[in-house]
DNA sequence: TCAGTTATGTGATGACGGTCACGGCAGCGT
DNA sequence: ACGCTGCCGTGACCGTCATCACATAACTGA
């Protein structure tokens, strides 16, 4: 559940004589610059402000006219959809490197999510700007952008067929098998709570507990303190599948 | 359902010297090419071939390796994925001026879905050739393809919330209004079978059936020899929201 | 260490909606 | 007109899953 304004956002002034370099670094980093020649970055560096924000705080809102572009620095976000009765529909959770609100940028419409953060977290806060000439006088950020939404569009529309096709247990798998970090005969899987997960898939914090003791009973995967460890990826997949 | 195989492709030479000037005409009025100087979208033009596909054809595979961009000229086809079961999720129906396949020329990866034409339909394609350098020397149409990029991604995102959030009468609701054609007091939908509703949000013909019997009884809708008309949008849009 | 908070396991119960099974109706080609 | 085929309406049944209600366990910070 998130905390409406219950925990207060602190704001930090940018620093820029002083940071600039440090942003310009870091923009370096991000994949949708990767490719851009230092001077460009730090072209973006310097539209940019840096802003705090304490866990749980309600970074941008559903509606909102938006004007922004937020790369996550430091901490970490989730993208939710809130129903009118409260009930959260986790679209993304993003790291240090990610960054949300270009689609209002692109289109000029209002944001279509919340982003709230998971802990305290720094963002990097790239305001509109001449952001369209920008983009456009950079093919290689304009073309990054747009293999990030391809990115995107396909996660979603697989969400979409998963939420149509599979059972409960089914979507639980493929949650565990997509945060699964490589490394094949023993599997270990990010630190996910079941309300997390439930909230990602549509699901009830209890079904996603009662298929994850099934998981186990079957010797798909094993816990222990509440890390995951994948035991046989095949059958986990399996379970990926309907009609089975 | 569709039909492998059974509707087999019929293909047409292209015929470029006669129709380039009608193939151009017609890129110009899609809006992706809508800013793009004359000569520009005959630069477009002269890559493209037209082929035709009887009513049920796959017109491209998920999984397969894409290297081409549709256009639809005439007719009209839905992108869907199918389960291994043979249940269709239908993501997306597009008619004249729409287009498809972007994604795979964008990122590069295999098709994300299936599409197949619900009627015969004429389409254009645009192979992948120099398709980004094109891309990248033309802005507007590099902003064009972000814009509907994202549209499609808020629409995405939109149907991940109602599959998660609302009941299946609700997401009835949201289909009759997202396709409802403007004009207040009685407004009109565009035909859609019950089935075809029921592949969009992920229900069963039946309760789709029902939900629009309880719509008609409450007066929220009239259907006269299957054309829908909205008698009470507000109560519809009422029934779109969770927790009535 | 201890208390408070947050995450998890598990049963009972009931509703929503999928599936099966028909019957009626409308459009369409011959 | 006549059947054919595809769409629609409705009842019956029953599985999946949300919800409620607790009991436990594991983490957090003082």
């Amino acid at each position: 559940m998130v905390t409406f304004g219950t925990t207060p956002l602190r704001f930090t002034p940018a620093n820029m004589s002083v940071s600039l370099e440090r942003v310009t670094d870091f923009l370096a980093t991000v994949p949708l610059f990767r490719e851009l020649p230092r001077a460009a970055v730090r072209g973006f560096a310097e539209q940019t402000r840096e802003q705090r924000f304490a866990k749980g705080a309600m970074i941008v809102s559903e509606g909102d006219p938006g004007d922004a572009l937020y790369v996550v620095r430091s901490g970490e976000v989730k993208v939710v959809l809130i129903g009118e009765d409260g009930r959260e529909v986790l679209l993304n959770i993003l790291g240090v490197g990610d960054h949300f609100g270009e689609l209002s940028l692109i289109d000029g419409r209002p944001r279509s999510a919340h982003v709230v953060s998971t802990v305290a977290s720094s963002l990097l806060i790239l305001r509109r700007a001449d952001f369209r000439r920008q983009v456009e006088g950079s093919p290689s950020v304009a073309w990054g952008l747009m293999i990030e939404l391809s990115r995107r569009l396909r996660l979603a529309d697989g969400t979409i067929g998963s939420l149509v096709l599979l059972d409960v247990p089914g979507r639980v798998a493929k949650v565990l098998i997509e945060h699964a970090t490589p490394g094949e005969p023993a599997t270990m899987v990010k630190q996910l709570t079941h309300q997390t997960i439930g909230q990602m898939i549509g699901a009830s914090r209890e079904t996603v507990s009662r298929a994850m003791a099934e998981f186990q009973e079957k010797g798909m995967i094993s816990v222990e303190r509440r890390v995951v460890t994948i035991v046989n990826r095949a059958a986990l997949e399996a379970r990926t599948r309907p009609r089975l």
